[in-house]
DNA sequence: GGATGTGAAGTAGTTCACAGCC
DNA sequence: GGCTGTGAACTACTTCACATCC
């Protein structure tokens, strides 16, 4: 069902990974049976200005209607083909210690899109085990097609993990331990790091600054979208 | 230890992202003994540009030599200072789920001036067990006293985790639930949707755009915004 | 009337290019 | 010679302001 009035511009790197956030508002509002949302309530709802949401809206396509805001569904459908949902990708999840079964288990994070089709682990006590259907492997056995791996194991396994990705001819990976992987050109590594997220706010709470000093601020993982603009510095209770 | 050469800049977004980025490299380069790195080589391993890392650093004052590049020491005390380790910030992490666990079992996580003082969760099961030396208390009980709270329960008690925790007075929140949070004006909430950064690799598979297409890509979130970021921030060690 | 979509302006961040110092 | 630190140029993103259309 992909509308006439689709369009295929090249989308920023802060507007995509803020369409993920749309999305989830605008399931939200689905299941509440709402149909229709403007610019400045899903502003709101994400952290940014109504002014943001039109532009990263308008890169999809025109989707809304003058004077009455955005159909939910349609939305729904336009961000989901602009990301790619209606492709699906196979994905693998090696290393399942707390973090890798944090996301197999998460009911966000293998969906939309990605499909797991795989799980590996070193330790012999979790290798066999059943998790999310999906019978845990040896990481050292052959490793299934896929496009994406993600890696969860500790920093000391990371490097010879990425190797046998590359290997299986895997040339996405998602790196959640905390060391720099190296990679030959055609791969792409996408590195993530929990503890960034709370540095950043304890720069924050330290120096007084950045999104806290005045309004209720969802700054946005990732690159931390400036959330609606800066308001000017209050002095702040956490001192 | 304070060095009369430390300046205290106002530090961009995307720069406070990047620094716990380049802390990691230069301790794990500390751990080898190595004395010296210079940006070429910072910017290498944390995937950005040299130049991109000069600037980050002069930001913090002047911590080079010319000719010479950076010394190893010096950058690890004062990106420190910068990121507000010599201060120590309480935590609490509420939800002991495998995310929890994951972020308290760290060795990355809640280091470098973050300080765990607490344990919440609603399962009774859990409530009373000892993870990392703290006891784990229910989440109805009154929340100790702490500067951020790390809010990893379900999304469908984010919310009401969100308002305990304003009661309690602890005004920044680290939330990793999907879901939006209404907080009162003084409260900071920043978001982390682990789902966005599968999401925008995602795109780039689809679209064959962005950090893949071409080459060793450690893109920088945060984003990242920004990185980010990543642009801003896509692209973080584990970020 | 009311909210979208967008040119124009403004702001923030990165990269270039080189002066300055070791 | 080599590498830092930084003005200047450039690029990217956001915000303003308003024409446009329902």
């Amino acid at each position: 069902m992909t509308s006439s009035r689709l369009r295929r511009r090249k989308l920023s790197e802060p507007t995509i990974a803020r369409l993920p956030v749309y999305e989830r508002i605008v399931e939200e509002w689905m299941r509440e049976n709402r149909t229709r949302i403007d610019s400045a309530q899903l502003g709101e709802l994400a952290g940014v200005t109504a002014t943001t949401v039109r532009r990263d809206l308008a890169g999809l396509g025109t989707l809304g209607t003058r004077g009455a805001g955005y159909d939910v569904a349609v939305l729904h459908t336009c961000i989901g083909e602009a990301l790619g949902h209606d492709q699906r990708c196979d994905v693998v999840v090696i290393g399942l210690g707390n973090l890798g079964r944090a996301l197999v288990n998460s009911s966000n994070f293998l969906t939309r899109g990605a499909r797991l089709v795989g799980l590996y682990d070193a330790d012999p006590l979790v290798v066999g085990t059943v998790i999310d259907g999906h019978v845990v492997r040896a990481v050292d056995e052959p490793l299934i097609a896929a496009s994406v791996a993600v890696i969860c194991v500790p920093a000391s396994a990371a490097q010879s993990v990425a190797d046998r990705c590359v290997e299986a001819g895997i040339h996405a990976l998602l790196n959640f331990a905390p060391q720099v992987l190296a990679v030959p050109l055609g791969t792409a590594v996408h590195d993530v790091d929990l503890s960034i997220e709370l540095q950043v706010l304890l720069y924050h709470l330290h120096n007084g600054t950045g999104p806290l000093g005045g309004g209720l601020l969802h700054a946005l993982a990732r690159g931390d979208a400036p959330g609606p603009r800066m308001p000017p510095m209050v002095e702040g209770p956490w001192h």
